[in-house]
RNA sequence: GCCGACGUAGCUCAGCGGUAGAGCGGCGCACUCGUAAUGCGCAGGUCGUGGGUUCGAGUCCCACCGUCGGCUCCA
């Protein structure tokens, strides 16, 4: 995290702000009458927002980029030039940077200093800081271009928006660059066809996957993991089904908000609409319903793997990551206000045993809270977000957890804690989520009764370790470049016997390891066993168990590991106990 | 949904107005092989779909569908 929170104040975020009006007076160089939008640094890089006068593409950024290059060897120094906001207008004006820049004007608060930065005749309204001369800026490269829309509003106008990156000397530029590759290798999508994990038919429809058997392996073993950490974790498992009534998300008062997001509903002779449903949630309300509740019998922890339905635009799918059909490792456990903490603290050490077992170290806590300052659009009940706020900082600061907190970023019924990834590649997810729920108790008017014989609502916990099964598997084939650790590997060894006459004893072995529960195959092509072990090699299988002469001789298997190639030879006991060792590891 | 780019064999890609190509994969034959590709041969495409321009269209134009990069939104 460090780094990040230092970003904004960092020499490299001013070298990409300057790296970004560089962009911008090559632009206005090349296309006279281009608009100009917004131009800041972000995470790798920066970018620039153009209303401009012609369409460009892709193959337009090397003249870009080289104009750039040109005006940087120019010497320009950059000047801040402070005015009033008058004069700031009239300047606008009179660079005819309407109507965008005047807007953002505007928007500056009266009171804050306005600024502008001057390189040569290029003059932008900007907060700075920048470097002081234009030939400061050398390493950069201009990466793509795209929409986006003006101050990021669906409504406004899309402006036509170029990303490059900058930084302070070629070795890094090019160590980026290096990165991004790696990152395509490591695509989801690519790896999930070159390993036969999933498809998607646009007979199916898009953002709809299809598991291969062996995506189906992989997202079965994960699912067994979770539903038996589960049950250790006092779950109790419900199944209901997928498509329900409308009034039900009428009565929980997620129709008007949330239907953009479902699917139209089904309606019938009789009027009876049915919807296929985008949540969970209301089905287990209605559990916790069915019959009456004491405080004794919470926290009750009801449990679902379930599948929801919800309608992405066209343009928002992606692969496994963003689909309109997924698997939530969903949860709702309904609790006393007192039990917040514990359940919270709780529902960590689950988090934790699931990011342990799937070997994800980089991650860490984000606290999303109410913004005092807006409390109107929040549920009114300040005792209540005190309780939840202080008993969520509470259960992290006992578990000695780091945490950031970010103010504004709660839901509207209340707050939560975000569990964020890093992975190998230095991207970070959100995969885990704790949210605590104040309102739908009252909208299913939800009741248990207390200790003083007296109705009382219950707190509502929504959780998700895994979140849903497809980004997860997205994630870990992505962040694993597809190689899963053993127990998660669809197929875990493979047996390649070297000429024919070894089959019989491959087949001995292949048939004692799968009677012992791994998931193996066998090779018995008539290849060579080097083409053999390059197949299996760029399957990402863990094992390969290599039988020949000596092997059937000696009553062995030659076993060549995915990461540490040959391992040399062991009888298959110590093999089994090996296995068995790696897997509980 | 919006902006831009792209859809040619199962996969990766070449061809960009004049009779559809390669590598890998698949199948067949030979080889029976010791730690990342054995050799030879064969099959496989209404060039995303539908219109249009042209003597002639993977190749140019339009629409639709899908994919990719973004934007908005999000598990």
């Amino acid at each position: 995290m460090g780094m990040k929170y230092d970003y904004p104040d960092s020499p490299l975020y001013r070298l990409r702000h300057s790296a970004a009006h560089l962009l911008a007076q090559a632009v206005l160089e090349l296309y006279p009458g281009a608009k100009l939008g917004v131009g800041p640094p972000i995470e790798n890089g920066f970018y620039y927002d153009f209303d401009l006068p012609q369409p460009i593409g892709e193959e337009d950024l090397p003249k870009i980029e080289a104009k750039m290059r040109e005006i940087a060897a120019r010497n320009l120094d950059i000047v801040r030039i402070e005015t009033s906001r008058e004069e700031a207008r009239q300047l606008i004006e009179q660079i005819g940077q309407v109507p965008y820049k005047l807007e953002l004007l505007d928007a500056i608060p009266e009171g804050e200093t306005i600024s502008f930065y001057q390189q040569g005749d290029f003059i932008d309204l900007c907060r700075g800081p920048h470097v002081q001369n234009t030939s400061e800026i050398k390493h950069f490269k201009l990466l793509s271009i795209a929409g986006a829309y003006w101050r990021g509003d669906e409504r406004n106008k899309m402006l036509t928006r170029i990303y490059g990156t900058a930084f302070f000397t070629q070795e890094e530029l090019e160590d980026y660059l290096h990165r991004l590759e790696e990152a395509k290798k490591r695509d989801h999508r690519k790896l999930g066809r070159e390993l036969g994990l999933f498809m998607i038919a646009p007979e199916v429809g898009p953002g709809l996957p299809m598991l291969l058997p062996k995506g189906a392996t992989v997202r079965r073993v994960l699912e067994e993991f979770i539903l038996k950490e589960e049950l250790r974790a006092g779950y109790l498992h419900v199944r209901t089904p997928e498509i329900a009534n409308l009034n039900l998300y009428r009565l929980s008062g997620h129709y008007p908000y949330y239907k953009d997001s479902m699917y139209p509903p089904m309606v019938f002779e009789d009027g009876e609409e049915l919807i296929l449903r985008p949540m969970n949630c209301p089905h287990h309300f209605l559990i916790y319903k069915s019959e009456p509740r004491s405080y004794r019998d919470l926290p009750l922890r009801i449990a679902e793997l379930g599948t929801v339905y919800r309608y992405e635009k066209s343009g928002e799918l992606s692969g496994l990551i963003r689909v309109r059909c997924f698997t939530i490792n969903d949860a709702h456990v309904f609790l006393r206000p007192e039990q917040i903490k514990a359940e919270v603290q709780h529902n960590i050490e689950l988090i934790q045993k699931v990011y342990q077992r799937l070997n994800l170290t980089d991650f860490w806590y984000r606290l999303s809270l109410r913004d005092p300052d807006n409390k109107e659009k929040y549920i009114d009940d300040d005792a209540m977000w005190e309780t939840a706020e202080t008993a969520l900082r509470e259960a992290l600061d006992e578990l000695g957890l780091e945490y950031i907190a970010v103010k504004g970023e709660a839901a509207f019924y209340g707050p939560k804690l975000d569990v964020e990834v890093r992975d190998c590649l230095g991207r970070e997810w959100t995969i885990s989520t704790v949210q605590l729920d104040f309102l739908m108790a009252h909208r299913f008017d939800l009741e248990y009764t207390g200790e003083d014989g007296k109705p009382h609502r219950p707190v509502i916990i929504h959780r998700a370790p895994i979140g849903s099964f497809e980004r997860m598997m997205g994630f870990l084939i992505e962040h694993y470049a597809g190689a899963f650790p053993l127990w998660l590997a669809p197929v875990q060894l493979t047996v390649l016997p070297i000429a024919d006459r070894h089959l019989e004893y491959a087949r001995q072995v292949y048939e004692r390891l799968r009677e012992a529960g791994y998931r193996v195959e066998l090779d018995a092509r008539r290849e060579t066993l080097g083409y053999k072990i390059r197949y299996h090699q760029t399957q990402k299988v863990p094992y390969m168990l290599i039988v020949g002469d000596k092997e059937v001789e000696g009553n062995l298997v030659a076993v060549r590991s995915r990461e540490a190639g040959d391992m040399g030879q062991v009888t298959i006991e110590t093999l089994l106990e090996r296995l068995q060792q790696e897997i509980t590891d």
